[in-house]
DNA sequence: CAATAAATGAGAATAAGTCTCATTTAAAAG
DNA sequence: CTTTTAAATGAGACTTATTCTCATTTATTG
């Protein structure tokens, strides 16, 4: 009766997920399963985008040391399944990048701070990716990734905005 | 005579930066012209381009007092002519934008660090500009801006490599 | 050049992130 | 299912980046 349990209660993160609970990601990426490591995962996974390490250390009060919430962090960096980044407001920004997570851009609110993930379109892509080939050329590097962000204020309306 | 050396003096000054002395362009944003604003500017002036804090730091040991180079560069900010980011190696990166200043973005490099500016083509700017109007639609937004960032490694041929 | 408001320097205070080390926990092996 | 051992954690000290305080200096205005 307890495995039946255990069983539901994994297919139903499982399915909300889309494959992936946080145990599964870190032996996915062969490091070793711990609480706080679970802890951390969860809230991200349960925030679906960008947080601010404000509101995660929120989160995850007298629930992970505050040492050990960064160490964490950069667990999930080195395993690249984490990226990090500054808001405008410099506040330090950092959003889960699972394998299946498709590639994505920022929008930021200067209002209510929200910070969007937006997709853009394949045409723009591939645009964009021509000039960083002749960027490449021109100034003869090797550009590995890049990034667009976009700043401005949502309207009152913005279903996404925390206000 | 010594009017003319001092007119000789700012002459050069003009021309070396199309028309803007570091005095020039604290009156021309009604800021008063004091000694630390004229050392900064004169330092991000010369340097033209992204320069990390801790360079400009290093470039004004001894003449500006730490909390005046932040008070200063706030007092940049506030007048709109310092643009201020984070490199991927969490560098405070700032950088002079003086209103003649193009348009540009920039490119990243892990190995040597250098930041250089690029200026992409008109036409993947005005692409840039349709995807933006369609973003702020779909998320009732009003964008003001936008920034295009690249990460990579230069050549060793690179001739802005300060390795 | 005198008066006054603003800016500065020095260092204290705060905040963000890292490091240390004793204790706990996870993983592997028997 | 224990034992062993290496790895991870928690608590708080430490470091670094940035802001703040306040007495002194400087720029601006009349």
């Amino acid at each position: 009766m307890r495995i039946i349990l255990i069983y539901f209660y994994n297919s139903i993160c499982y399915t909300q997920n889309m494959g992936k609970n946080s145990e599964q990601i870190l032996s996915d990426h062969n490091v070793s399963i711990t609480n706080p490591r679970i802890l951390v995962l969860e809230a991200l996974l349960e925030n679906k985008g960008p947080i601010t390490l404000d509101e995660l250390q929120a989160i995850l009060k007298n629930k992970v040391a505050k040492s050990t919430l960064y160490r964490v962090l950069n667990d999930l960096k080195k395993i690249d399944i984490l990226d990090e980044f500054t808001s405008p407001e410099n506040q330090t920004v950092i959003e889960l990048v699972l394998e299946d997570r498709a590639h994505h851009h920022h929008l930021f609110c200067s209002d209510c701070g929200e910070i969007i993930d937006v997709e853009l379109s394949n045409e723009f892509e591939n645009f964009l990716d021509l000039e960083i080939k002749k960027i490449e050329e021109k100034f003869k590097f090797k550009i590995s990734d890049h990034r667009v962000e976009m700043f401005g204020k949502c309207t009152d309306q913005c279903e996404n905005c925390k206000r």
